[in-house]
DNA sequence: GCCAACGTTGGC
DNA sequence: GCCAACGTTGGC
């Protein structure tokens, strides 16, 4: 039950930034069309939660900033839209395919943590975004990832334990497994789940992640983006090396 | 169910 | 721009 994301964004697509100029400073992270990616977010993604937020495929890539969950999963409408680049024709509406949450910006990381750096960080060995090969956009983060990437963004307090302190909800590092609380104050339920349901719904307009999505929204020609050459049979070792 | 082809991610 | 390491698709 992690309690930390990484979240990997373009920044050409979607950045740190643009979530802090968004409105509320919020977005819903639409766009994920990886199973797995989909699971953590359809299934253990919670409101509260710390993101990461990762910018790939920039120069260079690293940590931009940090943000909070404020909205647990639910259907992301870009699947259902013909003119997204996401969209998924066969997602039935009444079964959706993919799903969103929402997040909200918390504290940028200036300067950015840099993916070499991070690399060199023994600390960080076992982080999924290092590891070779690694593709998933959202992954778990421990709680000792979570506080040394903090640390080597300069941070000397966690601004996301202050987000959740001014928000009213437990700070206190758990467990895995969360030990009851020993009888205190009769009524004093957890406050996280009245706070749950009371998460709103982020702006549903922006940008969508991890594509190229945006650029034909800012006039980009998304031709200029990427020619992904591989038209042909290329190298036998390069594909499907199962 | 296998696996070749193909499309994508994302570092470099 | 290159290409490793994926994930998906579809013929069989």
């Amino acid at each position: 039950m992690p309690r930390y994301w990484l979240f990997k964004s373009e920044p050409e697509c979607f950045s740190y930034e643009a979530l802090e100029r968004a409105p509320q400073r919020r977005t819903g992270w639409d766009g994920i069309r990886n199973y797995q990616a989909r699971n953590f977010l359809r299934d253990d993604v919670k409101y509260g939660d710390g993101v990461i937020y990762y910018h790939s495929n920039a120069e260079p890539p690293g940590i931009a900033g940090i943000a909070v969950v404020v909205e647990e999963s639910h259907p992301d409408p870009t699947q259902f839209d013909p003119k997204q680049d996401h969209y998924d024709p066969k997602s039935d509406p009444n079964a959706p395919t993919w799903v969103q949450v929402s997040v909200e910006a918390v504290a940028p990381v200036t300067p950015e943590v840099g993916l070499p750096a991070m690399r060199k960080n023994p600390k960080l060995e076992g982080l999924e975004l290092l590891r070779t090969g690694s593709r998933l956009s959202v992954h778990p983060v421990s709680p000792e990832h979570w506080r040394e990437m903090l640390k080597m963004a300069g941070f000397t307090e966690d601004p996301h334990a202050k987000w959740l302190e001014k928000h009213g909800l437990d700070t206190a590092a758990k467990p895995a497994v969360s030990k009851p609380p020993v009888s205190k104050s009769p009524a004093s339920k957890s406050t996280a789940k009245a706070a749950i349901s009371s998460a709103k719904p982020a702006s549903a307009k922006k940008p969508v992640k991890s594509s190229t999505k945006a650029l034909a929204k800012a006039g980009v020609s998304k031709a200029n983006v990427k020619t992904s050459g591989r038209s042909k049979p290329a190298n036998k070792k390069g594909d499907g090396g199962h």
